[in-house]
DNA sequence: TGCAAATATATGTACATACATTTAATGTTG
DNA sequence: CAACATTAAATGTATGTACATATATTTGCA
């Protein structure tokens, strides 16, 4: 398949500047990219928020994580932690229970279930990691890019 | 202020590779960007996606644009243009019509309320477009890599 | 013509986001 | 130590997303 312009995606064959056109690019490309890993975790009954608070979890285990760090660490720093910890919680993918030396905080913790089921994730996953189409240049490329946009 | 690298933003500082990094910084960046414009426009009282359908629908006016045409041209696809309109409707800055020369389909059109909004915008959101710390050759190398992503 | 398939939009439900507010526990300070 | 501020998490409300289903209209074809 060739290369699909981002002007004939949306239809809108005018941008004003190539830095216009770069922004609805990337913003159109990391949706596309969520998009096909949401697909991905669909078959697993998990969302990607979901996913990435699992991965933080596992990434502490077995030492518990508190809201907060995983807010600090999530993608979006906006995003609702409580709820889809509620959520993963009704799976019994994590546990929830009172931090014993700050009783205002919950410590949360990966349970076995939840490990199993990242262990079964982790091979499917990486075969859709979505950037495989660059070279490692334009990888690199990219990344020095990003980092520079949000300067 | 010095370029935050993206393992200092999440606090995560290993990456399997350049690509997984990528692949991070790519929706990092994204939603990063997003919640930047998504602040400008709260004083308007209008979120990201409204903005993005009226901009449409100026586009076409004054001819009307269906429900189709809106979802053919917006950046997700399978987002709920329907319920965006209705929202659009209740604060009149768009009118639906059935479609006389095809009952299915319903005519939108921007309202001169809707027009004037856009005005008052164009000003403000231009000043933060974004992708304005990069170089011309960097924009180019952004939309190149992007292109080549979702090949 | 009549009936099934296709089309255009709307609606239902579950989940997530964005922002403000609430509740409870802990710190601070006069 | 009591009053007030701060902190950690949860909750309320509006919006949007993702996917399935429903409703109405039009099209196609036997």
């Amino acid at each position: 398949m060739q290369t699909m312009r981002i002007e004939d995606e949306i239809k809108q064959p005018v941008f004003k500047d190539e830095y216009q056109k770069g922004l609805i690019n990337l913003v159109y490309t990391a949706g596309w990219l969520q998009q096909q890993q949401a697909a991905a975790f669909r078959e697993f009954d998990i969302t990607l928020p979901q996913f990435n608070i699992l991965r933080i979890l596992r990434g502490q285990h077995p030492k518990p994580a508190t809201v907060n760090l995983l807010i600090e660490r999530m993608l979006d720093k906006t995003s609702n932690a409580s709820r889809i910890v509620d959520k993963l919680e009704a799976k019994s993918f994590v546990t929830r229970t009172v931090c014993p030396s700050n009783r205002r905080a919950v410590d949360i913790r990966i349970t076995d279930s939840g490990l199993e089921l990242l262990q079964r994730m982790d091979a499917s996953v990486d075969l859709h990691h979505g950037l495989k189409t660059l070279t490692l240049e334009e990888a690199q490329q990219l990344n020095t890019i990003l980092d520079k946009i949000r300067d």
